[in-house]
DNA sequence: CGAGAAATCTTTACACTGTCAAGTTAAATC
DNA sequence: GATTTAACTTGACAGTGTAAAGATTTCTCG
């Protein structure tokens, strides 16, 4: 009874629709002008349908800000994933691949990645947010062991690597989502110059 | 008559009371909750009065959002001044300061930081707010180019450097400012490591 | 100087928002 | 199968942004 699409009172998998209509509106909308009662409208359900399942509407974005840290981290881990090739710098190709999966989510997903830092419609007090952010940042520390690992270097004698590293994509992934959502440059030319920053960043921990 | 206080029905200078009641509300309520009606009320006029002069609640977060950027860039400008000493490294310790002045307005004033990068509430079309924003960045190049000038390097031959700067600056900053506000950390070793992570960045260019 | 024009500000109105409280209906429990 | 519990609807309320129209002041120019 979890997948059923009657038009019963009582929807089924209500949360799960209002997840994803909840996304539609966000892309369609913007963080700014999103709307419950939209979002309502959009899975056919009355205004205040939402309440038993997400509270308020911060309740809701928070939800689906977890959706997108998940998300995220897979988008990562999968970057790092599809470097196969075994030369001596995969460690770091790997390091440096997750920081252009992290660009690149970013910028094919600006509202969800938006919303997953934006503190004020989201509740930053719901573990379950924390817990997803630090599993992100969890993956980007453990490819910074392994290259430090190539020079018998320890993360506790290198604790700057990891923040270095993760501020330095942050920073290019924030930069760059907002430079595409006001129109600005995108081209393949801006990804090589990513890519070559995080490759001189990587070699710098 | 620009600093007249009469209760007059005409204000004589509404525009620039209003930035400043937008600056508290702004501050008070955070982005989020900002109410164009709760500034006319701190400024004692009529929910209407702020139209005529910033036309919607857009057009006086985009002037607010100018008024900040202002600031952030006088900030950076300042705290490289501050840098007086006459070592070998005085552009990098400059460079460094730059980058030092950024995470602090950043964290010192979060509302109106994010309001800078904040492309839902402000109108990134507005020619004004690009200006501005590019002069900040212009001041980061500049410094940048100093230190490259040290090993007789030009910018057009490194063209990564100012963005690689730019990137990590503003991810400490926005990550630093996040968890500010989220009730992280925020001691003076945090402060330390952001200026080796600095430096090793501006050794890295 | 003074009348028309233009700008500033107030008032009123409207559609929209989030959330609460009270009903209605279905499912779960015992 | 009755009752409790959860899901959902309906209705209401305070608050929002903004548009239109009216009131008041300042500006402009003959």
């Amino acid at each position: 009874m979890n997948t059923k699409t009657s038009k019963s009172y009582h929807h089924g998998n209500l949360r799960e629709a209002l997840l994803e209509a909840a996304e539609v509106e966000l892309i369609e909308k913007g963080v700014e002008k999103f709307s419950l009662r939209g979002v309502a409208k959009r899975a056919g359900v009355s205004h205040a349908a939402p309440a038993p399942h997400f509270g308020d509407v911060t309740g809701l974005l928070s939800a689906l800000a977890s959706v997108s840290f998940k998300r995220f981290a897979d988008a990562m881990q999968s970057s790092s994933d599809a470097v196969t090739e075994d030369h001596p710098d995969k460690a770091k190709a790997k390091l440096v691949a997750i920081g252009m999966g992290y660009i690149k989510y970013a910028s094919e997903h600006s509202d969800m990645f938006d919303l997953q830092f934006s503190s004020e419609r989201t509740d930053p007090s719901k573990a379950f947010l924390n817990k997803l952010s630090s599993n992100s940042y969890q993956i980007l520390e453990d490819h910074v062991q392994a290259v430090l690992a190539l020079d018998n270097r320890a993360l506790k004698d290198n604790p700057d690597a990891a923040p270095m590293l993760w501020a330095t994509t942050h920073g290019l992934a924030s930069l760059f989502a907002r430079r595409k959502r006001n129109g600005g440059p995108q081209g393949q030319e801006l990804q090589d110059a990513f890519e070559r920053i995080l490759w001189r960043t990587a070699n710098a921990i």
